[in-house]
DNA sequence: AAAATCTTTAATCACATGTTTAAATCTTGT
DNA sequence: ACAAGATTTAAACATGTGATTAAAGATTTT
């Protein structure tokens, strides 16, 4: 059972580094690992060397980033809860857009969670997904609880809905490397690459979308008497 | 000046929705030429031939699907007022929305909108850009100033802002073609996959989120006082 | 120092892609 | 029927991709 040379961590963090941004940027299918490779500054055939292909790569930088964000997000919970005494739903939302509408985009390890959480659901990396889904719902479902606790008359399966819902929005306004056209429309421009101001755009109606009463019962077919 | 076959209107027809359902279905960059000439059942040159391009046809397929959406939903839109009088926020998003999740993907031209729209998003499609964005924004502003009319209150631009974090969430419940993990937690599930279930779970919040109060002013800087 | 093992390198493979080409086929106008 | 032009076809081209290989270079172990 040899040891592993000391220099082999070092060119796996790079590469893994690399590929994070890489993969922020530009997505999975349209990063080569040529690119990967050039940007890290070390040999193509490394990458097959150390994680065994392209999928591979992606999945230890998903796993990576995940297991960052978790850990960040967690901290901030206790954090803001341990100063005041209750948070309320703005505040809760806050913690968990902040970060991901991070200002400098591409520089902050942060900020790339989203674009590769992005890139993750609109290309498909059938390997990569179980653990993904896995990685992200850790996070996913320890906010999902906080915003039950402090809205309790909500059916959680409501809360998980808006939850994404919200998901969704911070996705098309972040996950773009440009600011899109489709922003720009007569009389009025929104300009998405301002994190602060998405997050000052969103955050009211956030909160009132999330305070929203429970929709009806769906009528099943026909329409159902009560 | 020679005249144009009849064979070839014919054959672009069927390399156009072959394409757009592809291109719905996938994206453009993971679908081939060849893919869309198989399913046309079609050489693959003449996609070249007909249409200068992957590109092209992509752009012909927006153009066309960009131009079908607008129409329907100006149709929507003049024969619903038509009936009634007015139109309340609910059902003006319930019209917006409801073609969007059609339950039967991919069959309908309707639903493959979104996807495509999409698709537009997600990926670079540099060309095509332009053009789709302008065709988007045409049935989007008339929407956005439908949605003004009935919260006169409300800054144009806060309703921009809102109008597309909708668009966000619209996108993400739509345009995966399997049901996503993601969506799977513990304790509750929700199936993104049925249309009308979605429109039911995000509308209340919409509409509550539409209904909010503006954000305030944004503090510049530091803090300025009133 | 020598052997063993891990790491790196350059070259190459096999394949999929968008596009082009030149010939064949079909349609139309005379 | 014939010629001209539009359409279709099959083959090939050029390029980029992920992956593999065999040899060279390091590092550790004996």
């Amino acid at each position: 059972m040899p040891k592993p040379h000391s220099s082999s961590a070092a060119t796996r963090q790079r590469l893994i580094e690399a590929a994070a941004r890489k993969f922020a940027q530009n997505g999975f299918r349209a990063v080569s690992i040529r690119d990967i490779a050039s940007a890290a500054e070390v040999n193509p055939a490394l990458i097959n060397y150390h994680f065994g292909g392209k999928e591979g790569i992606f999945e230890e930088v998903i796993r990576a980033s995940a297991a960052d964000h978790v850990a960040q997000r967690m901290h901030d919970l206790t954090r803001a809860r341990a100063n005041g005494a209750r948070i309320d739903l703005e505040g809760l939302l806050r913690i968990y857009l902040q970060p991901l509408l991070n200002k400098k985009k591409w520089s902050s390890e942060e900020a790339n969670f989203a674009r590769l959480h992005a890139s993750l659901i609109n290309e498909r990396s059938d390997v990569a997904e179980e653990i993904a889904a896995r990685a992200f719902n850790t996070v996913n479902i320890a906010f999902i609880d906080e915003i039950g606790a402090v809205l309790p008359h909500l059916p959680r399966e409501v809360i998980i809905w808006r939850f994404y819902a919200m998901i969704g929005s911070l996705l098309f306004f972040d996950t773009r490397p440009t600011p899109p056209g489709l922003l720009v429309v007569s009389g009025g421009r929104c300009d998405s690459s301002d994190g602060d101001e998405v997050i000052r755009q969103l955050l009211p109606a956030l909160v009132a979308g999330f305070s929203a009463p429970a929709p009806e019962q769906a009528a099943s077919g026909q329409e159902r008497s009560a």
